[in-house]
DNA sequence: TTATTATTGTCTCATTTTGTGACAATAATA
DNA sequence: TATTATTGTCACAAAATGAGACAATAATAA
């Protein structure tokens, strides 16, 4: 874990911050072929969240997002998109924020600034798994990697959030050359080919998708990788950050 | 013009309105092989800004910019889509929203809720040119169609979301078949070429263009188009809109 | 009427890209 | 030293795309 920060304990009344207006966040890591993302679970109440937060009166959007990124894991300088923005009145629902409030020993008030309603800008961001190590916060909400696939209940619209994340994953997948910020600084051609296959949900050719990724010549090919299985050894690859 | 709606006047102090969130609407035209936006040139101060509003209470995010787009175009039923919210501090400029409220008569206070910094999300609607007549307001600002290539300076970051939203269209353009949208009911194989050509600023071959439009199997041929022209006839295409 | 001109719809063939399998080159194990 | 599993690359087939040819018009000019 580097550069971790203090995570910020919602005490006061919302000043100094912009009103009706949140974060939410689907970080994606990649670990033994599978996609996770990293879940809140908000103390004494059994509920999962993304990781979220607000934003400051003198801070840009976008700044707003790293910071909350940088609070849950630790990194700087991470890949991060906004996706969409979530704006239904039927998201509201305070009766949801005054059990998570409630579960941190706080009393809300009747008209309580988290109660009311909030439109939340969605922000994806791929990180390689390795380097992070979840920061849950004082108040113990738990923040810990999940599989895609096997995900808890979440709450309030979180999880057509996490669809609609994956979704715009998929499609910006190949046009933007994003999916190597999941993978470590180095990797194999299998790794990068599973990668596509569990982003994608479809099973590639590995010789179409050697030959494909290897003519677009945004890899440089490093010593082979030496792994103490019977058989040949497999080059590690490095992606050149300067061609984007 | 059809289903024209009044048009609100900014008199109020900003109650009933969600606090420091904005829509603002890139709403793009075809003709004559040129693309347009509607802007609005604001009274009485030569300001020209995006068609945008402000979101209700209890008003859905995405059907607050359908209202926005319906009181300037008349029309329902649009494409319409975010593309991205803008959201850095930089935006924030009160001296040009005194300027466009004093334009209409107003003296704001100096803490008035219209010159706080504000959150905008950005729309991009693509329509029927022929469909619209843009619908100026009560307060004689002037709505009416500029060329992409050739737009009068816009306030704030309004050229920024403008070429933000034209980058979303091109990446979009083939994957959502969205194209359609620019274009009367029927229209003839050049016309699409033409439109195709101009969203991507690159010419495109004849008679591959007409293969893959073709073999999508998206279009219905019609009857043949008499233009009185010194030449063989082109075909009409209608869209097919279920294929979606 | 007949040639001329411009544009359209379609076809053909060349070129490029992609699908598919073959195969030699290993790295460990039996 | 043979066996097994996987890798990197090649070869060929199939599909998609580029590029031009050409006949079929719809008006106009001769």
């Amino acid at each position: 874990m580097k550069n971790q920060q203090p995570i910020e304990v919602i005490t006061h009344d919302g000043e100094g911050l912009l009103p009706g207006l949140a974060i939410d966040a689907v970080i994606f890591g990649f670990q033994q072929n599978q996609l996770k993302i990293l879940l809140l679970e908000h103390s004494n109440t059994g509920l999962f969240a993304l990781p979220g937060g607000f934003i400051r009166n003198q801070e840009n959007l976008n700044d707003a997002a790293r910071r909350v990124l940088a609070q849950r894991t630790g990194l700087q300088n991470i890949y991060l998109e906004q996706f969409y923005v979530f704006g239904d009145c039927s998201r509201h629902n305070a009766e949801t924020l005054r059990k998570i409030m409630i579960g941190k020993g706080n009393i809300p008030t009747e008209n309580h600034w988290l109660l009311r309603r909030f439109v939340s800008v969605g922000y994806y961001a791929l990180i390689d798994f390795e380097k992070v190590v979840p920061v849950s916060d004082f108040l113990f909400d738990n923040c810990n990697w999940y599989d895609l696939e096997n995900l808890p209940d979440l709450i309030l619209d979180h999880r057509d959030m996490v669809d609609k994340a994956l979704e715009t994953l998929r499609a910006n997948l190949d046009s933007k050359l994003i999916g190597f910020n999941l993978l470590p600084e180095t990797f194999t051609m299998a790794d990068l080919q599973s990668l596509y296959e569990t982003i994608l949900g479809e099973k590639l050719r590995r010789t179409s998708f050697q030959r494909k990724i290897l003519s677009l010549e945004i890899l440089e090919r490093l010593d082979k990788k030496w792994t103490g299985e019977a058989h040949k050894a497999p080059y590690l690859y490095k992606f050149i950050k300067d061609q984007l």
